[in-house]
RNA sequence: GCCGCUUUAGCUCAGUUGGUUAGAGCAACUGUUUUGUAAACAGUAGGUCCUCGGUUCGAGUCCGAGAAGCGGCUCCA
């Protein structure tokens, strides 16, 4: 089956599912019902009922008797009149509504829709006069198609869950509910799938986060600021460490900036205006003044640029700063380490001339190929234009000219890239990193953004070869994002299963019984003098022992329960050949007393 | 913030139509056992059944409000 008959079929499900529900509750009010990610939706309003997951049997149950039935799917046509006749009479007031912006616009996405013309009347240059139905059996629906030939031909499918959704995604809309469905199209594949969301379930930060104890969250402390443990704190710091490295040896140099700051700084950068209502709000007892928490740091890095005059000769001036930032966000968004209300972003600035902005891209690309590579992730790029919406400061000609530096550099790193338009910061167009995991999801982490509104609004400046004041360039980049996001992904990534440069307890050493404490001991001092070189410098080795009076066995399955990559099992055997049993995922060797820590070394 | 679901021991979970003193496994603690590749044995302790209010002779169980977690929507500098 190609990607289109598999597409028809999602959506013959889509209607399938809303003629079971038809049939279920007849006075039921249809939204929009389009093919998703691996299945479909439809948005429905049945008035006074709230359909439940209990309900999914019945609804399934009622599909079924559709596709058994085997109902062609019959295409006609009305005027777009005729068919806000047919969606008054059927009481389908969604529908109407659909069918007045076709036959007013031409389109039904809410967001080509400006905000006049939603609902209200706009001029019909694009308007469709001649809209298309389908029909099976007992059920028709305003649709463009296509559809599968007839009901029996859709594949395997399952009902997944019903959410919340608002209609046509305008938050000020009412919230009609959204079945969520999956369609394969065969019964393997949904199986498979299934497997997926189950392995995916079984990595899930947050119940890994609490078998391995890497974080906490507390109701005294506050939803959405995560805690970390000792463990997680190790994960944090060689991440950071990390991405740290890798800039430092491109010349980004450290600064510290504090968590508070007042309120005219963001007004300056205009983040006010725009995020105003996300900050944190903090008060002074002793001044006047109105501060807040910090929710980005690119204000704080301009200030110390501007702390200096600059010449042409200086630049680029990178600077590199790993540190918290506290954005309100509406607690309904807040769930895991995903989605935080304290994150910490590695977070770096470079300000340079409009000639080096190419090379310093570059350079920017280079680090996240290398970091993604030692991560064992895959990238690809998205290129984040603007729109032609108000959302967005600075001019027109500046936005063109930087989109195609952009677009230049990415296409020179050999990076697999797509473009969209709309998803640009409001100063300038971004590169955003998707790194693909273990069980092949993508997510957003690191990104590099060019910037020409901030150097404006604070005035920055240098001095040109003319000796003429000029104002610099500034790319903001993160290439871990947020440590708290990047650790749900890497987590869910590595299953818990952490490499050993990054892995909490690195080697865990569990005896056999109390006669080997002192050739212990010796293989202790060994380790504490070991420090691993890769891809991590200077990690020093971080080991425990277990020599608790417990069986073999039971040591074993709890090192293995924590995910310890490497176990040595040294008992009276070993200590009488001066070796040790060395357990790893990959199998289990010997490896004598001396060669411990070359063996360490070059794991 | 909005819609829906969930909340019982440190963890994972049972708990019937409202009915005596709320259970299990693991973890913890104590004792015995000194153990060779994924759980030795026995015992002890551990509860604001999320919180507040209501209905009832009686609430873990029913109702209301709130909190937190989860699935989405919206938002994401």
């Amino acid at each position: 089956m190609d990607e289109s008959q598999l597409y028809a079929m999602r959506h013959s499900l889509a209607h399938i599912m809303a003629q079971a529900v038809q049939r279920l509750w007849s006075e039921a009010k249809f939204g929009v019902g389009p093919v998703v990610e691996n299945g479909f939706y439809y948005d429905i309003d049945v008035p006074g009922v709230k359909i439940s997951e209990d309900d999914f049997l019945k609804i399934e149950a009622e599909m079924k008797k559709v596709i058994e039935a085997n109902y062609r799917f019959e295409r006609s046509e009305k005027t777009t009149d005729e068919g806000i006749k047919w969606a008054e009479d059927a009481k389908q007031p969604y529908k109407v509504e659909l069918l007045n912006d076709l036959k007013r616009a031409g389109t039904t996405v809410a967001k080509d829709l400006n905000k006049d013309e939603m609902g209200t009347i706009a001029d019909g240059d694009a308007a469709v006069d001649k809209v298309s139905f389908y029909t099976d059996g007992d059920f028709t629906d305003l649709c463009r198609g296509p559809h599968a030939e007839s009901t029996g031909k859709v594949g395997a499918f399952k009902l997944m869950r019903v959410a919340g959704a608002y209609w046509r995604g305008k938050e000020t809309n009412p919230q009609m509910q959204r079945l969520y469905g999956v369609a394969f199209a065969t019964q393997e594949e949904l199986d498979t799938y299934s497997k997926m969301l189950e392995e995916a379930k079984a990595r899930d930060h947050r119940k890994l986060g609490k078998e391995l104890d890497l974080y906490t969250t507390s109701t005294l402390v506050g939803v959405g600021l995560p805690m970390f443990t000792p463990r997680g704190t190790i994960l944090r710091e060689k991440a950071a460490g990390i991405s740290n490295q890798l800039r430092k040896s491109r010349g980004f140099e450290m600064v510290w900036t504090p968590n508070i700051t007042k309120k005219d700084l963001y007004e300056k950068s205009g983040h006010w205006a725009k995020f105003g209502d996300e900050l944190f709000l903090v008060k002074s007892q002793e001044t006047s003044d109105e501060m807040a928490l910090k929710p980005m740091n690119c204000p704080h890095h301009t200030q110390i640029y501007a702390s200096k005059p600059r010449s042409y000769r200086d630049m680029p001036v990178r600077f590199l700063e790993t540190t918290t930032d506290y954005r309100d966000e509406k607690t309904g968004e807040l769930g895991g380490l995903n989605r935080v209300r304290s994150l910490t972003q590695d977070d770096s600035h470079v300000f340079c001339r409009k000639d080096q902005i190419a090379d310093e891209v570059n350079g920017l690309l280079e680090c996240a190929k290398e970091l993604y590579g030692i991560l064992g992730m895959k990238l690809r790029v998205r290129l984040s234009y603007r729109d032609d919406t108000d959302a967005y400061l600075g001019e027109q000609a500046l936005w063109g000219s930087a989109q195609a530096q952009l677009k230049e550099a990415v296409t020179k790193s050999g990076l697999e890239y797509f473009e969209q338009d709309g998803e640009a910061a409001f100063y300038g167009p971004k590169i955003d990193f998707m790194a693909t995991d273990a069980i092949g999801r993508e997510h957003q982490l690191a990104t590099v953004q060019i910037d020409f509104v901030q150097p404006q609004r604070f005035g920055l400046e240098y001095i040109d070869e003319q000796g003429s004041v000029a104002q610099p360039i500034m790319l903001h980049s993160a290439t871990l994002g947020s440590l708290e996001r990047f650790l749900s992904v890497y987590i869910e990534h590595t299953g818990g299963w952490f490499p050993l440069w990054i892995a909490p307890e690195q080697v865990r050493i569990l005896t056999i019984n109390d006669s080997v404490n002192d050739y212990v001991e010796e293989i202790t001092t060994i380790l504490s003098e070991v420090v691993l070189m890769k891809p991590l410098k200077y990690n020093e080795l971080r080991f425990t022992t277990d020599d608790r009076n417990e069986s073999l066995g039971k040591k074993i399955r709890e090192a293995t329960a924590w995910k310890i990559p490497v176990q040595f099992i040294v008992g009276p055997k070993d200590k009488e050949a001066r070796e040790v049993s060395v357990r790893t995922q990959s199998g289990e060797q010997k490896v004598a007393f001396d060669q411990l820590a070359e063996y360490l070394k070059a794991l």
